[in-house]
DNA sequence: GTGCCTCCTGTAGTCGCTACAGGAGCAAGG
DNA sequence: CCTTGCTCCTGTAGCGACTACAGGAGGCAC
């Protein structure tokens, strides 16, 4: 499962962490100026050295984002995870964020909708008017 | 329905052409700088002078992104209505960002339903541990 | 005349990254 | 010991589709 060993003992580089909590090195090196990661001591040679725990809130971070929280909310629930029980208020942010979804969801049937009922009165071919580019000028 | 009169002979300034196609005055002008919007005549006084067509293109281009097409795939729409006659690629782009919609409704039935399931592990209240901050880091 | 509204130009900010450029270090192979 | 190639570092610019100013001019009503 877990194929990468720290290169230092105990520490990762930041390669490592990204491989690790599957995010771009890049994206590590974003979270930092954004202040979603804290700033990591260094080596002697000047690169950063991350712990397991970076891995863990990496990878929170990640899977937050898949579940399409924004930044801001997932800065909240790491402040949330880091006060502790506060299991009330993590509950309500998923349940908000879950109508957030369902509301995009709806917006995006109405537009399949609207789109498969306009595609619907079009034969295709040469046709000189296109029922399609009428129904979207109006 | 139409409570806006052009306030010179047959032309429209773009605030006016802004209420009559439902989009914000730096819209319009974002589009002309995209080369979205054709560049419109001045009038003396070196005001935009717009005239029906324009409303028609822009409403167009409104209505089509409410669809959720970009502005990219509209650009090409804009073209294929200008050459006429090509009804059938209009639907080609029609059914081919039909299928896109859908892709992201299934991608955000996927998070709801994840989602659910996760907020559902958690009883709220003041637990030490969260189950949904705990799927989240996994 | 004076206050307000619209219009103009131009620039910078939003969100969440991604993609470079340009330089330094570090480990392995010859 | 030297080269090669990988990773790492910093910093900046770009994406898409706008939005939000700043700072100034013109025009209309009172």
């Amino acid at each position: 499962m877990c194929a990468i060993t720290p290169s230092r003992a105990g520490s990762f580089t930041s390669g490592e962490l990204a491989r690790l909590a599957n995010v771009n090195v890049e994206t590590i090196l974003y979270y930092e100026r954004i202040g979603m990661l804290a700033v990591p001591p260094r080596t002697e040679g000047g690169r950063r050295a991350y712990g397991t725990a970076e891995v863990k809130t990496l990878t929170f971070i990640r899977r937050s984002r898949e579940l399409g929280f924004s930044i801001d909310e997932i800065r909240n629930l790491l402040g949330l995870a880091k006060g502790g029980h506060a299991c009330g208020e993590v509950k309500a942010a998923a349940l908000s964020h879950l109508t957030s979804i369902q509301g995009k969801i709806a917006d995006l049937r109405r537009m399949e909708q609207t789109l498969a009922e306009t595609a619907a009165l079009c034969e295709g071919g040469n046709a000189p008017r296109c029922p399609i580019l009428d129904a979207l000028s109006k």
